[in-house]
DNA sequence: CCATGATAGATAGTGCTACTATCCACTCAG
DNA sequence: CTGAGTGGATAGTAGCACTATCTATCATGG
């Protein structure tokens, strides 16, 4: 298909295909001229993955990028492809020093981890992610401690062996790879959607029934 | 304080403080000349919290004002704060046109919701990012269901009810206000990260052990 | 008491990101 | 054969979160 058609079936604008093709988002068309090119299916569902990543999960393009290497590097295998995309989507690596409050909340959150037997590799972004919200947290002269998140570590352990196992019921590579990013990044958006209705719902209970607004 | 001193001890520059003052995120100091103010206690807990918002929870300085105000605004009551507060957090509202698809998926989170039994507001944000998730997953040919939200929705409910006895045990309206929207927040990104390393834990224990990267 | 540095307030500029707009030479469909 | 569409390149835009600079003041220590 041309890229017109690619734009009306996808709902992108035909610049903004060309941008993703220049930002090596969506690979090339087959050229059939010196200014053709044929797009397939392929394609299509691509451009879709690409919005879910940023309309969905509010990844960058950068981000976005890396993590589609990711995919469709076959040498990389299953048990390394969460990882690469928890790296791809995680927070970014120090710039500055690091103040003695986030040195002490990482250490706290490792041991954590290692008491909740999990295998974690060291530097998975997602340990410092929690470290930094523990930091929020005490900034904010609430002094929590890591124990709080017992009950989410719990919750997120029964979710994880849930979604795993579907993983496992597919069948390609290419399959495996991507059901496990779009569970990773829209289950994520669905499950922060699901816990703001829940706490409506039980603030609605709680403090009044009157409307809002 | 002057604005020296709430900026060493904040960690935030002089110039940021001042556009968060121009951008109404920080109350002016108590003027005590032309050029002069004095700044307090509650000054940097503010400018704390402005950056855990920021920060952890990813909001930008608009969605920040609005929150703010919230908790500020004494004349709206408890149950209302999460919310308001919801509402400055969760997407804009529509531009063009709504596509088939996405009016379908709303109709059915909206059955969905009630058949959880939940009481939240027609128009809570959270309903259109749980139609825009289930929209996602089918664009990119995935056709799930939206009982496959069940599960979490459960977890969502479990959660949602510990966290907001957690705030009734509070005393104050501003402190009770405010850790429901630390709460909401920051324990949000701490699921998000728990979550990863779930999975993390599980892919290791399912694909393979060998160390990532 | 006066030089030095900080301050409030205002205006303008920066770097980044995700697009958009324009241009060109070319080609395909009617 | 003409006019809309195309690939490829370059340049421009809008929004955001700061950052820099300026001015008129004010605080303070020698």
């Amino acid at each position: 298909m041309k890229i017109s058609e690619l734009s009306r079936r996808s709902g992108i604008s035909v610049p903004t295909i060309k941008y993703y093709l220049r930002e090596g988002l969506l690979p090339p068309g087959i050229s059939t001229a010196p200014n053709q090119a044929d797009y397939g299916e392929d394609h299509l569902h691509r451009l879709r993955l690409i919005r879910a990543l940023m309309d969905v999960g509010g990844l960058g393009v950068g981000a976005v990028r890396k993590v589609l290497q990711a995919v469709g590097d076959e040498r990389i295998p299953m048990h390394q492809v969460l990882g690469v995309a928890h790296h791809a989507l995680g927070p970014l690596p120090d710039i500055g020093p690091v103040p003695q409050d986030v040195v002490r909340a990482r250490s706290e959150v490792d041991r954590f981890v290692a008491s909740l037997g999990w295998n974690v590799s060291a530097d998975a972004p997602a340990r410092r992610a929690l470290a930094d919200t523990l930091v929020a947290l005490r900034r904010l002269g609430l002094d929590y401690d890591v124990q709080a998140f017992r009950p989410y570590a719990e919750v997120a352990y029964e979710l994880a062996t849930r979604e795993l196992e579907h993983v496992r019921a597919t069948t390609s590579r290419a399959d495996a790879v991507e059901s496990a990013i779009v569970g990773t990044v829209v289950f994520e958006a669905a499950l922060m959607a699901l816990r703001r209705l829940a706490q409506e719902h039980h603030s609605a209970k709680r403090f009044g029934r009157a409307r809002r607004r």
